[in-house]
DNA sequence: CATAAGGGTTTGTATCACAAACTAGTTTGC
DNA sequence: GCAAACTAGTTTGTGATACAAACCCTTATG
């Protein structure tokens, strides 16, 4: 029974690493408007993918504006593929309880 | 953007669902022991499915020693095929972010 | 009688998602 | 030149909740 991985289970950042997936690099603001996300909640779901080293963070400047971009990792790339084959395997996994008599 | 249904997404009552799905019936001990759960933690998870309406609970005797068992309603097994659906919209979702161009 | 086991409820706690407030720098209006 | 508004992001506060531990009640077991 492969345990979960909370900190991609959370929809949020689910959301997230299937758009870094697909895209190679996107920006702090990008989230936040395709998301809906408050600035707060967005910075604080990011804290805990690169803590969990699933993202990297790309600290530069937009002409004299900063600019946060994000990109995955391949340690990310794996973990979002093991936590797509753990959910697989609950979703197929059923069908052998016992069979309690009622009442 | 479908929302995803918390009740449902929690780990353990996903597999609570996932078992039920195919199972017509199940007890209390059944679920404790199979899901490695305290009794405790089970019966509040057991809680929030019945409220939400997707757990029916059938309590009974089995002789003097009472069983508690747990069907899934018709809500249930819709809430959960709609919870499938919305997971697989996220994972194929991706591929249109802003391209930032880097620094 | 004591201990265990089924079937819970109550209580305590650590985590965490989220928004609101705040910081820091930049452009715009007058 | 200075205030108002905006971009970009961090820090702080709070309410919800997953989980375990402790407790309760009843019935079997030794």
């Amino acid at each position: 029974m492969t345990d979960i991985d909370r900190t991609i289970h959370e929809p949020v950042r689910l959301r997230i690493l299937a758009i870094l997936s697909g895209v190679d690099l996107a920006d702090f603001k990008f989230f936040v408007t395709t998301l809906g996300l408050s600035k707060g909640n967005l910075s604080s779901h990011m804290d805990k993918l690169e803590q969990a080293g699933y993202v990297e963070v790309q600290k530069g400047f937009n002409g004299k504006i900063p600019r946060t971009a994000y990109r995955m990792t391949d340690a990310g790339r794996k973990a979002l593929a093991d936590y797509w084959i753990a959910l697989d395997q609950i979703r197929t996994a059923c069908t052998e309880a016992d069979g309690p008599t009622p009442s």
